[in-house]
DNA sequence: ACAAAAGTGTTCTGACTACACCCATGG
DNA sequence: CCATGGGTGTAGTCAGAACACTTTTGT
């Protein structure tokens, strides 16, 4: 077993060099949103059992927001999702602890050329708002789990991966004022209160019920269904469900007034 | 004459490899305001004639971010300007012009592994505002100009250039509402309607004057000097200048009430 | 009937808009 | 003294904050 992944692992990198674009990766924030609470998706690193951002490398024939698409869709098996590059990590200083080398000695790989993966990596941060529970989290070639965690309680991780959530989350909560959030962070319907527990979360405070309603529906980006009996001992809630044209459109344009 | 630059660009190219991060490059989208105008600084390539970026490559010991400080500097002589990265463009598509081939070709050069040169380039876009009549334009080595030019009046850019230029704008437009612009467009001293003009200009639109100025006050980022004599028919404005401290406090935490 | 949570209404405040008015200055 | 442009005032509008009131539902 062991055997074989070293195997895998060397093969790899000896086409790494040959497939992927030098010097450069791409890294995914994978928000998801649970028992409300904020959750990162991350990786658990076989050789040294720490914690790291689904990553990986970019095809010399594709393009970089592709490359991120594609580890977002191996990791979670969702498609169509909305990503959003936030930010390019290029400092020197990300490099310096010489990560990859502790892998491949780890990994009890000496005999191999493994001049791409020891070079200098600047990333490309990409961040992606997806349903929980739809996500069905497959860990990678490298990494022994691929599981949920909650944004007020982070493990350590590698490198600057504890900065790139902490600059998408920033982004994040500033795009709330231009975008609308939450097409697939929600099933098809649901009622207005947990579209308000998103935003709730994501700026970290809660908001006022009734003035959270009016304002989100001013948008115009929800179309409203019939009624939903939750089984709680109140009245039942509106479903709504998003109108994909006009959050689109939203999406393009902008919501908030600017100057 | 000819003959120098050859060599010098065969130096580079042959230096190159060993120097620079191979993949990643960076441009810079350099803002100035004249003449009631928005202009960009472009360079006029030799060996095509056509428009640029001023942009560079990476040391391999550098952060991309001090690469662009780097170019900046080279191309405006200005230190110490606001730089803001907006964006990694990463397509496959922006390498499809053969731009590095058709220049080897244009110099004549045959004779060298240009491997390095050829192969396929992301670039990161920094966007910065400077004072325009502070700038000393120098072209690089391989540009016969570096001039300005309006931001409604482009002449022909080579690959993506002109929509590195378009994107860098929408963010500088979005970021008006967060952050305070001016601080390098203007001198030490200026009258507010300077200011409104930068804005009006960056926007697109005439901005009503009395209520730009209580809006731009209630920032508390000007001091207000003793008043000046322009010399026009007419009262003389009050001069203010920026107060570095809570001018970059307001970079930081941003301006505007968000959710 | 009562608690819980949804829906809706109301009041207050503060910001932005549009425009009016007055002031200083040079010709 | 008047044209020009700067400073300041103000009425109207609109959005957001805070909170009250009513409605529906399961137990």
């Amino acid at each position: 077993m062991q055997h074989q992944e070293t195997n895998f692992f060397k093969e790899q990198l000896r086409t790494g060099e040959a497939l992927y674009l030098p010097s450069i990766s791409v890294d995914c924030v994978i928000f998801g949103f649970h028992a409300g609470q904020f959750k990162v998706l991350l990786l658990k690193y076989k050789h040294n059992n720490k914690w790291a951002l689904p990553g990986g490398f970019v095809y010399k024939d594709e393009d970089v927001e592709n490359a991120a698409i594609r580890v977002l869709n191996e990791r979670t098996q969702l498609k169509d999702i909305f990503l959003q590059q936030f930010y390019l990590f290029g400092d020197v200083e990300r490099s310096k602890e010489k990560h990859a080398e502790k892998l491949l000695q780890e990994e009890g790989i000496e005999d191999i050329d493994a001049h791409w993966l020891q070079q200098r990596f600047v990333t490309a941060g990409y961040y992606a708002l997806v349903e929980y529970n739809k996500v069905k989290p497959v860990p990678d070639a490298l990494s022994s789990e691929c599981t949920w965690h909650s944004i007020t309680d982070l493990p350590d991780l590698i490198i600057d991966h504890k900065q790139i959530i902490e600059k998408g989350l920033q982004v994040l909560r500033r795009q709330l004022n231009f975008q609308p959030v939450g097409y697939n962070l929600l099933p098809e319907v649901f009622p207005i209160k947990e579209l308000q527990l998103i935003y709730e979360t994501i700026l970290g405070k809660k908001l006022d019920r009734a003035n959270f309603q009016r304002k989100i529906l001013s948008y115009g980006i929800l179309d409203k269904k019939e009624k939903h009996y939750s089984g709680g001992a109140h009245k039942a809630p509106y479903l709504y469900s998003f109108n994909k044209e006009s959050y689109f459109k939203a999406l393009e344009n902008g919501l908030a007034k600017e100057w």
